[in-house]
DNA sequence: TATTGTTATACTCTATAACTATA
DNA sequence: TATAGTTATAGAGTATAACAATA
């Protein structure tokens, strides 16, 4: 008799998104591309730039982390940093043309790597899936508050 | 309309674990622990121990990672190494009594950390959480097969 | 020849905090 | 004073590969 009732369920979600990242992980290596670095690109893919602070919110990526993650995507020309918006202390990380094709070409190859082993739940399921975990998380977040961020000074 | 079906769960599995990964981690570095570290003493609590190589598989951790894992740990006189299996190219790792003790000690402690959040949801959700990321890893893993450990020579 | 575990390298991410320039 | 982003540091993980001892 196990001492608790959602111990399975924590393995099984540790678990599952290990299986996630190295099947994605893979593939976004093989882009030459690190986890983090993806997950900019994909965030900004689509929109006309957004704020570091914005980015950061996005992606989960620590502030500090973000600046070397973005100086290594703008050494090869995938962003670009402007001082477009009032603030000035502020700057807008947009992807540049070539970021954009990156981004464009990359993405659907992305989810195409992916779609087999999703094609292999029934579309109910997945919304099951998508929804049971919607709600865990709801759950995890209200136990761990973001208001820890307040302190960063 | 998206342009796919499983986009929404993909993006629930990552939230959902990075908002467990916050908790979780909040309460394992109060312990003075990193992420491997804790899961190889979880791993190894309530074992007479195991090999490197048993170790490394069940905690998905790399073969070189483990040993500086190992190093931190038997630093700390929470685990030891031993000659004492037939294999002589194999040591068997096991938890040091003091390290039996910080399991006893923190894994329940850790898993009271968690409850308040899993509680949030009934049990049958739960058990249906745990058989649908079941079935989904098992996905993920059909198209991410194990098969590249072997051309690690 | 193959396997176990160690060592070594280069890169990336995290956490933390000090720092600047604005606001 | 507070905020946006950069810089700096220490620690830890990943990927990769070479290596010694043993099978």
């Amino acid at each position: 008799m196990p001492r608790t009732t959602f111990l399975p369920v924590v393995r099984e979600l540790a678990r599952c998104y290990q299986a996630f990242e190295r099947l994605s992980g893979r593939h976004i290596r093989q882009l030459g591309l690190t986890a983090g670095q993806f997950d900019v690109i994909a965030t900004l893919g689509g929109t006309d730039g957004m704020s570091c602070r914005e980015l950061g919110d996005a992606t989960l990526i620590t502030k500090g982390t973000l600046t070397g993650v973005l100086d290594r995507l703008a050494e090869r020309g995938l962003i670009e940093r402007c001082a477009c918006s009032g603030d000035r202390r502020s700057i807008t990380v947009r992807l540049t043309p070539a970021g954009q094709a990156l981004f464009d070409n990359s993405f659907d190859a992305h989810l195409a790597h992916l779609k087999p082993a999703f094609d292999q739940l029934a579309p109910d399921e997945l919304a099951e899936t998508g929804a049971l975990l919607a709600r865990l998380r709801e759950a995890l977040e209200s136990e761990a508050p973001d208001c820890c961020e307040i302190q960063n000074n």
